[in-house]
DNA sequence: GAGAATTGCGAGAACGCTCTCGCAAAACAC
DNA sequence: GTGTTTTGCGAGAGCGTTCTCGCAATTCTC
């Protein structure tokens, strides 16, 4: 008949016949003990079923030993799973737990998220930004001098440690994969967060790796120009129904483009489904690139050629950035993992028609 | 030049001209307290941006109003990343927020997390546990009496509230579907955590939601007996070059299945790749019926039939069940949730060959 | 207008731990 | 054997809140 509260590190110090200092001593191993000191009171705290309080050891401690990490999340899922699995895994390893919020590319929600993060007293925060300009609210004392990864975009500001991905080159180099193979009529499918519905007349892009993607594909045509004949640029609100009308649209110009660059997997999606209604096929009929590996693109059929970002060493590096960061002060970063072009049979090799 | 501390309750209060106890009361509204002071203590606390400090309310009030996730992760996502968001909007919704861990299907690791989760004093967690007979760890006293919530299988135990999904009849229904197209050699690969290999004998299955399978898959062959004139059933470990060699096997065999139900979408994804490689068009050559709707199987030409369960649901209905567990003891429940048949074009109909 | 009820607020304990400080005892030096 | 260093441990403050009490001031009751 046990009381319900649970025992604390007083009841383990009276029946271990020591002072409260010993025990945390003992078993958090730090300062002056004698050995069999410890092995006595871990003995009677595994005894007793003793479970420190992580709380209260945060708060006297002043650290919580817990990362917070806001974050998007689309619903394919292409970046949001691994990297969350990858952080949580190295967090970890590192010794720390993971507070994960989602931010729907809101600003709003953004802000909130990362209040509640400083809130729960977290002693780093890894965020992927809603926006390039967003970032008045990550002002030293705004965030109590927490440190922040930023994640997957870059901010038009070199404060913090930034990890991206080389999504310029690599779309560049899509392009010039489908252009070797003989394509010259391009579409380029583009999810840009906040706009609605879909457009051809570029937007503002409020966040930088869509922006890069579109740079890309724009330096790949630049740079094989004498071999396209003509581009079609859509710009297109992340929503499955209107990717949809999107692609069809495209596909219905009266010079359709024989492949299709999508910038996510959501994109991609759409093509594959519109496609697959008019008894199109992929990599035949027509062709088609995207941004981000995935087990179903891999396991397609034809697969499709995507553009792979290494997502998992992203996010076990921006634990470890992180981790620097709280442990002591390192200078702010800007680093670029490589994306590299995974080539499936989404592509066809057409002969160029003159 | 402000000083690295950050605003604690005593400077509102001090800058309020009143005490600690009336800016607690002001800020958070309870007790009695004068409207015109809590609007002045709210107008200072906002002046100096003073931000309450969870942890420390969190000890006073003995409560964290976080609740510990502990799932596996499958590497094709079809539960993981949709149960989470599901579970962390939720429990937002209703002031709660979410620690995440993985455990990998290992009992040991599942341990350690509960233990941690328990570390941080979380209200209480939900559980994807790896074993149906491993809950030796949650007894009451073991756990705090923290309230927990099971999800995605069952426990040999009624002890504890419980969601899970109608799989066993939802694989009937599937069963029955391929045969009222003609299909009368079954194959059904089934991932089964804990085993090495593949093998064609029935092993323990540790979890309910796969033993379900298999027993609905069974059910379904048994039902229309007469229509079936083979069935191949291959256990399998849940590992990509496993599930192909497994697939290997099965369609190199003298009389293969003309139509596959895979347990997961790790083992569709082997179907997938593997059919293929040979070039047998799924849909046509060879048919396939899976567990877990994706957008992947929903955009594919042919779509993918597959059981859908309701990932969304399940996730905030245990957010729900486990705050009212937490604020107010209730009775364990067992609930079942309805999986549904979604079909799609990858099985085909066939002529019945007598 | 005296007593009772209500309102508003402050004092201060409590939550469970960490960590500095200082003191006694033991070990060492010569 | 005296003085110095080292070792081991306890006392106690402190972390930033919440919340119970109790007290003064105000309002109500008749």
């Amino acid at each position: 008949m046990g009381s319900n509260k649970s025992v604390t590190i007083n009841d383990v110090a009276a029946a271990a016949g020591v002072s409260r200092a010993t025990v945390s001593r003992a078993l958090s191993n730090y300062g002056r003990i004698n050995e069999e000191t410890v092995n006595h009171v871990k003995a009677v705290a595994d005894r007793l079923g003793y479970r420190p309080n992580a709380l209260a050891a945060a708060m006297a401690a002043g650290k919580t030993k817990t990362i917070g990490l806001v974050v998007i999340s689309d619903f394919t899922n292409a970046f949001f799973d691994r990297a969350t699995k990858a952080i949580i895994d190295q967090a970890k390893e590192l010794g720390y737990r993971v507070l994960i919020s989602h931010t729907d590319e809101n600003i709003e929600v953004e802000k909130a998220a990362v209040d509640t993060m400083l809130t729960n007293q977290v002693d780093g925060i890894i965020l992927v930004p809603s926006g390039t300009k967003f970032h008045s609210h990550l002002t030293p004392k705004k965030v109590n001098n927490k440190p922040f990864v930023i994640i997957d975009r870059k901010l038009d500001t070199q404060r913090f440690t930034t990890i991206t991905t080389g999504d310029q080159a690599a779309a560049k180099e899509a392009v010039l994969h489908a252009v070797e193979l003989g394509h010259s009529n391009l579409g380029f499918l583009i999810a840009v967060p906040g706009i609605t519905g879909f457009t051809k007349t570029k937007p503002v892009i409020p966040i930088t790796s869509v922006e890069e993607r579109a740079a890309g594909f724009a330096d790949g045509v630049k740079a094989v120009k004498s071999d396209v004949k003509s581009t079609a640029w859509v710009y297109c609100e992340d929503l499955e129904s209107v990717a949809e009308a999107a692609v069809k649209q495209m596909l219905d110009a009266p010079k359709p483009p024989s492949v299709i660059f999508t910038s996510n997997n959501d994109m991609l999606l759409a093509v594959l489904k519109v496609a697959g209604e008019r008894g199109q096929s992929i990599g035949k009929d027509i062709s088609v690139i995207s941004f981000d590996d995935s087990p179903w693109a891999a396991a397609m059929k034809p697969g499709i050629t995507v553009v792979a970002r290494p997502v998992e060493e992203l996010g076990s590096l921006a634990v470890k950035e992180l981790v620097s960061n709280i442990e002591g002060k390192v200078k702010p970063k800007q680093i670029v993992l490589p994306a590299h072009l995974i080539t499936r049979g989404s592509v066809s090799r057409i002969r160029r028609s003159k």
